[in-house]
Formats: structure tokens, C-alpha cells, sequence
DNA sequence: CTGAAAGCGCTAACAA
DNA sequence: TTGTTAGCGCTTTCAG
């Protein structure tokens, strides 16, 4: 059964009457340094391909102390992450590369081992996503000679790409803003932030820009009008109950920070009357395809993973200085451009 | 800067007084059968891990022409793929091994030559899901004696486990049927199915279950219920709303293949009033979470990512034979299970 | 223009 | 109980 004991370039060199080191040359593209005749190195290509051959990387690496492997570490599969990890995919692909892909659950030690695993295979670099440890992985890559960058959350010892939560908390709180049909109740006209956790700072970059624009606008901003103490949809959804409660009624302005407290907030939502909802005003600083499919408005803020991927490539390959950090501003996918019947100021 | 020219057994030999293969020997784990004193293995771990020592791996791998690494091939990460990989990563990091998930986008040549390439880091074993080619890659394999199995997209030539549609569909249907209210009009109280595409076998068989079902508990059943020429959402907006203008509103049952089907339909629904909506019991053969958010039940059918996972695996370690088909049958998230305001029967 | 030979770090016979 | 040694398949000086 053993019909394929795997051809090596000495196999090749036999039939070319070659020798080894010229049938290496001549299959990896270092034949035109070597000087090697053109006509050989056809004729070598040539047996190769009628062997079916293909070079051992495995050997490969063992000798150059590379791997020909990209890695990619993320928490989870989530729907950011997966965009992530498909543009990665995409890239590194197209360089001719082999994608590694591992998540780790958001695991600090698993973190760590798994850095150390691709160590030992020698990944020619490493991408991190979402960490929940970058100085250390940043530490063991420095000391293993692995060239890594770091992408949605930002390291000091290696360069960074990030969304500029700020600013995407700035145009979505305008966007809501400009949309809103006012109640001409002062406590349900003032907007509100629900959601995350204020001692992120994610979260907190976000409540900045909110901030910002609110006071910009209507000049006034109270702390009792955030409520961002978890990113779990359960705290999202009592938290909006008792200001419907309390209210009297939705405020006419709602920002919601993720898609988790989004869950939540609907699940309160659904309990209300269908018009009740649709006086509000909703931000979600998220994206969610069937957000745009409810039956009332919801802007949405999307980061963008090709850019913050394309960049984080950049970084690499400008070998840029370990404190770089770029910003990238997310998108807005505002209810005005869906094609639904939704109702809005006008 | 070249602090750390990287140990290998040698150095630790060297240290510890002992061969490199016996250092080798410890630090594998192959020292209880070649009689290695424990004192002198616990030795040779101690000072290992003061080097902070790692194998490495493309050495390992190039003598036992192995990797330690493990495949996913898989289309993109939607949501159910993406699922499939985080089952997959965590699976096989479990077992101490590395990962690697690529994706390539449906296409047949990407599959082909990411096969080659992965066999050429000579990966231990490759799974393959929702295979555009899976016979050539099959062929691939058996060629490059790597031991595969195949997911959701079955393959004669070697092991495969797929969601049991035909069961699927049956049990989505049964519940719809058990929950819907009649209007009375005849051709409005016949349940319609919606979307895919009936040359695909999965939607065939999906058609078979539906068709089971609505046959058995009503009767009868006419080819004109079904529509299903494309997964494209558009059509799906499409044909419901041809449906609904010629019925004068919406069928009473609906069953809708696959999520981008269900966005289609949404996209309709949102053009129609709440109440109308609220009369149609509907079925989506997939699962999104935010189904339970709408303002209407549906009822839907998730894939069971874990166990394909486990049983790809399982099928991998009893190296089942060639032709074996394992079909899993999915699970139902009922709208009755929902802790929503939906109206149902009854 | 090309070949010989060393060696990447590890494992597994085979000796001792 | 341990050491010696021969490669795994490739790349890369160095010599022609």
C-alpha cells in the first residue's frame, strides 16, 4: 500500500542528473543567484511536477529556523473575531502562507502555552487579537525572536491596532441625536448609555465620545445617565426595565454598548408595545446583520476588520517601533440607509 | 540582542551528564520503556525547565514524520462554521495538539492546494467541512496517507458525519404544525416551504421531511408549496411576497430554509403590520439567536456543531472505514421555549 | 555554471 | 540503565 514512500530532491536529482543543491535552487527561485543555467533548471521544475513533487516543509523549516506559519490568536469564534480570522485567513493565503488560527478562550494561561506551542513550530509571526494578557505574550514573543502584532487590544511593547472607540462613539451619538423625535419629557429626552463595563477601557473611550457629543449638543450631562457596570445582556435588561419604570416610558435616546447588551435590552423590549419601541431612539455599538432587520430603527457601529487587519500586516512589515498604536474609526450603519419601513424624526 | 540562542538537548546533556537521548527520552515521556532511572529523568526535566527548553517541533516532525498538527478545512466562518472551529480548536488543544483552521472561501482550487500544502507540513490527520471537492481532496489524502474525515458535506471516499435533514426538517414541521392557528382559508392553511435549493441534497432532503410530515397530518400536499431555487435572500423576499399577494396575506405556516432565506423573508415582513405577522407560525432551518428576539415566534433548527465535532473525531480514532456515514440528527429551538410575549396557538 | 558536504534538532535502532 | 550513531529532507557555504 505504501504507493508513495515521497519523493525527495534526490529522487529528482537522479532523474535530472542534477545534484542536489541545484535541484534545491532551481525548485525554490535562488537559481537565478546560483547562476544556474536556465535550461536546467526547466528540466529539473519540469520532473518535479511529473513527480507529483512537493517540498517538505517540515525540513525546510528545520534548516532556516522558519516555518512558512502565520498565527493568528483570538478569544472565541464570535462574530468580530470570525471576520477577523476570515480576513486573516484571506491574507496570509494570498502571501503564499499557512494560516494558524487558535483560539483560547480568553484564557490567560492557555494564553501563554499556546504562544509557546507556536514557538516551538516557529511561526514566522503572530498576530494577537482581543488578549487578555499582551505583556506577557508580548514579553515571550521578544524573547523567542517572533515578530507579533497586537489588534483590538493594544500592547505597549509591540505595535497596535485598534478601533478609536472614541471617535465611533462621536458619530453614533450624533447619528441617534439627529434621528430622535423628542418626547418633551426632560428626563426621557436626555439620552442615555447602557451597557459594558466603565472600567474597560473600550467602555470607557466609548462613554467619552458619548459624553462629548451630548454635551455638545444639549449642553447639559449627568452620570446617572450610564449604566455600564457589564457587559452581560441580564444587566442590560433590568437596567432598562427599571428606567422604563422609572421614566415613565423609553428615553427617547438609548446607546447601547455590544451586542450582548443589546440581547438584553431586546429581550425588555419585547415585552412593550410595538409603538412604545419605535419612539426611541437606539445606537448599538455593535454590528448585528438583523439589526437592521427589526421592525424599528437601530444604528449600528461597525469596526472594521479588513482595515484594522490590513494595518496590523503594515505594522508588521514596516517592522514598526513596539510602541505604535494605531486607530482605526469603525463605521456607522445608520437606520436611515436600511430599506425598511422604520419610522424616524420627519 | 541574540540573548537566547535557543537550548536543545544537547545543551541539557551537556548540564545533566547524560546522552542526547536520553535527555530526548525524558523529556518525551519514552523513558518508562527504556528504563531510564527516574532520578536521572526528574534531573533532566529539572534543568529543562530552568532553560526554559522547548522542543522543537519541525525537528521532531521531520524525524517522525509527523507534525502534531491538525486540520479544519472549512468554506468561511459564518456562524455555523465558525462554531464547527471553536469545537475544533478546543478539542484538539485538548489533546495537546496544534490547530489549523483554513478557510477558502467555496473554492475548488483553493481546496486543492491548501490540501497540498498542509500535507506537505504533514499535518496528522484533516478534517474537511462543507467540501466544495470532497472526493479530489479525499483522493489527496489517501495519496499523502493522511488519515481525514469529512463534516456536513459527505464524501464516499472516506468517513464522513452530517446533519440528518430529513429528520430535521420533520420535527421543524411537527412543531409549526402544533402550533399554528388556522385562518380558514384553504389555500392560506396549506404550509409553505421557502428557500434553497432543491438540486442540493440537503434541501432535498429537508423538502422529503417537510413533505413527510404535512402529508401525514394533512393529507395532502402539492409541489406549488414549495419554493426553493436559491439560497439568495432576494429570493426569498421575493416569492413571499408573490405568496402573499396571491393568498390576500400571509400562509399560516411557513418553513424557511436557512438563515439567509429567513433575512429575505424578514426583509418582507417588515413591510406589513405586527399583527399580520403575528399570525404566521414560522420555521427556520438554522439557528440565529436573535430569531428569539422578534416580535413573532419562530421556530428553529440549530445543527449540532459539538457532536459532528466529537463524532469526526471519533470517527478519526476508530478509523472507520471508507463509505461510513454518521447523520446527527439536529435539535429544535422551539418559540414555546422562548421567555417572549409571542402569541401562539391557543 | 554546478557539486560536495555539513548540519538544522530530534528520535530510534543498536550497542554496551 | 545509558550512550553512539545514523539519518529525516532541506539549504547553504565553499570549492571547483
Amino acid at each position: 500500500m505504501k504507493r508513495t514512500p515521497k519523493r525527495t530532491i534526490y529522487d529528482i536529482a537522479r532523474v535530472a542528473k542534477a545534484s542536489p543543491s541545484t535541484v534545491s535552487a532551481a525548485l525554490n527561485g535562488t537559481w537565478k543567484n546560483r547562476r544556474i543555467r536556465a535550461e536546467t533548471a526547466e528540466r529539473i521544475i519540469e520532473i518535479a511536477r511529473e513527480f507529483g513533487y512537493s517540498t517538505n516543509l517540515q525540513a525546510r523549516g528545520l534548516r532556516t529556523a522558519r516555518s512558512g506559519l502565520t498565527a493568528l490568536l483570538m478569544p472565541d469564534y464570535n462574530r468580530f473575531f470570525s471576520n477577523l480570522a476570515e480576513a486573516f485567513s484571506t491574507k496570509v493565503r494570498q502571501k503564499g502562507l499557512c494560516p494558524v488560527i487558535v483560539s483560547t478562550d480568553r484564557d490567560y494561561d492557555e494564553e501563554i502555552t499556546t504562544v509557546e506551542k507556536l514557538a516551538s513550530y516557529a511561526v514566522d509571526s503572530l498576530f494577537v487579537a482581543g488578549a487578555a494578557c499582551p505583556e506577557e505574550i508580548s514579553q515571550y514573543c521578544h524573547k523567542a525572536h517572533i515578530d507579533h502584532v497586537f489588534i483590538d487590544q493594544p500592547c505597549s511593547l509591540a505595535p497596535s491596532v485598534v478601533t478609536d472607540h472614541k471617535n465611533g462613539a462621536r458619530i453614533l451619538t450624533e447619528e441617534m441625536l439627529a434621528t430622535r423625535r423628542e418626547v418633551g419629557d426632560k428626563e426621557r429626552d436626555r439620552p442615555y448609555f447602557l451597557g459594558g463595563d466603565c472600567h474597560l477601557p473600550a467602555t470607557a473611550q466609548r462613554i467619552e465620545g458619548f459624553r462629548d457629543i451630548v454635551q455638545q449638543q444639549l449642553g447639559e450631562f449627568h452620570d446617572d445617565q450610564i449604566f455600564a457596570n457589564s457587559y452581560n445582556p441580564d444587566y442590560a435588561e433590568e437596567q432598562i426595565r427599571a428606567l422604563y419604570d422609572r421614566l415613565g416610558g423609553l428615553p427617547s435616546t438609548l446607546f447601547v454598548n455590544s451586542i450582548s447588551s443589546f440581547e438584553g435590552a431586546l429581550r425588555f423590549l419585547l415585552t412593550i408595545p410595538e409603538e412604545e419601541v419605535k419612539t426611541c431612539s437606539f445606537g448599538c455599538f455593535d454590528f448585528e446583520p438583523f439589526g437592521k432587520l427589526l421592525r424599528f430603527p437601530v444604528h449600528m457601529i461597525r469596526q472594521r476588520h479588513n482595515v484594522l487587519m490590513d494595518q496590523a500586516f503594515a505594522l508588521l512589515e514596516d517592522k514598526a517601533e513596539p510602541g505604535t498604536l494605531i486607530t482605526i474609526k469603525p463605521e456607522l450603519y445608520s437606520a436611515r440607509d436600511s430599506n425598511s419601513n422604520i419610522i424616524m424624526k420627519k
